[in-house]
DNA sequence: ATCAAATTCAAACGAGTGTTTGAATCATAT
DNA sequence: ATATGATTCAAACACTCGTTTGAATTTGAT
């Protein structure tokens, strides 16, 4: 019980840093493999190649290991989604954002992640994707308060934008977009079994250069679609 | 070790069905609140109000539990997916379908399930939300059998009635489609949390009734979108 | 009433879980 | 060289998991 309590390392990268990355990174690769229950501390240490020990030594407990899993890529993730969306603004000076840049700040910056290796590449993507419907609870938690700021942002941008959509109208389609996205990314082979395409497969591999246009103006068509009309149930 | 292989009791109800009924909507619950993995059998027996060992005895294992909890749903629903495809394929006589019927059929088909508590409501939605992105690979077989024909006639279908979209952009966007409607489903409480709305939550409540003419138009927006232009990275 | 099958039950099984322990090893600064 | 703290390690801890067992009970047909 030593030092557990010392967030993270102060300044300098001593050797140890060595087994907390080979852990995260262990973890991450299996957590999008087969979930978190699904994967154990010993399938972790012994891809690892750490002791088991190591995980509680280093994280606490497996539930603190999830979220620096998670923290160490949302932290960068949602800096830079902030950041972007500052420039815009500054950009802007006062008048609304196009749409289609909102939008690409939001969701083009995660899937752009997929082609950096260091930031965790594809892994981390399907990891995320898969984790937007994460029962558990302290997971939805950790996620909310990650997530808050941003979204709050992002969902102001929106309004802002379109002014003659329906602030609700526009959270649902916010909802919609996250969900397309997910799935886009955490799926990429989860439904290739289903649809098994019916197109050449050459096609489907070099999915992920096209995706980002593919999934942006999908995104753009649903935000930008006609308003619903509720038509009233028949009788009652 | 009695029957266990009897795949169904034959014909009449016996009174052990209530049995079979009480662990499977228990499990249905269960699974839509703790995921999988994270509920156990325990936990399932002990909500049923049945022994510990019924789930073994009525279905063998765990696993197979898993299975008939979404077989007894899923069944109905795509059945009643292709009779609906039927319908409109029948009415069209060889010329193409509205993209708006056909999404229709098959995602209002689902949506439409909430209403029904016989039919599993909104518990089995969320749960099917879920699950789709789910790592675990007999259930990723399962789903993949289970939805394979349906997948393909929709595909299809929107092929003919949108002959001017590229096939690998109509399968691209089904995706996406199948992914917002998970995710609406699925996460009506989860990202709320994220998003915390913004709006009146009783604007929120009555989320049911308008979820389906909204996702609608949002998914036919994103369906017709204009296709996208794929740039040419800068250089390389 | 009798018999055979279906179902329920309490108890236990072996395996795997996350976590803890305390000694051994390593690194670093004096 | 020595002392101090950080890190690693093998072993064990208490617990939960899904499943199995074999006897008790219930059910339904004769």
């Amino acid at each position: 019980m030593s030092q557990a309590a010392t967030p993270l390392p102060p300044v300098d990268a001593k050797s140890s840093d060595d087994t907390r990355e080979r852990i995260l990174d262990a973890a991450e690769h299996l957590f999008t493999e087969n979930g978190f229950e699904g994967t154990s501390m010993r399938m972790i240490t012994g891809a690892a190649g750490v002791n088991l020990a190591a995980v509680n030594y280093h994280f606490g407990s497996k539930e603190q290991l999830i979220q620096e899993v998670f923290r160490r890529r949302l932290t960068w993730l949602n800096q830079e989604r902030l950041r972007i969306l500052d420039e815009l603004e500054t950009e802007a000076a006062g008048k609304p954002i196009k749409p289609s840049l909102i939008v690409d700040a939001f969701f083009g910056t995660l899937i752009r992640m997929a082609e950096h290796e260091e930031l965790g590449g594809r892994t981390f993507l399907r990891l995320i994707g898969r984790t937007m419907t994460e029962p558990s609870g302290f997971i939805r938690a950790f996620f909310a308060e990650e997530y808050a700021a941003v979204v709050d942002r992002y969902k102001q941008a929106l309004f802002k934008a379109l002014p003659d959509v329906p602030k609700a109208e526009i959270v649902w389609r916010f909802h919609f977009m996250l969900g397309a996205t997910s799935y886009a990314i955490a799926g990429t082979d989860a439904l290739r079994i289903v649809t098994d395409w019916g197109i050449e497969p050459q096609e489907a591999e070099e999915g992920l250069d096209k995706l980002l246009p593919r999934l942006m103006t999908f995104l753009l068509g649903g935000l930008r679609a006609q308003l619903p009309q509720f038509v009233e149930p028949p009788s009652k």
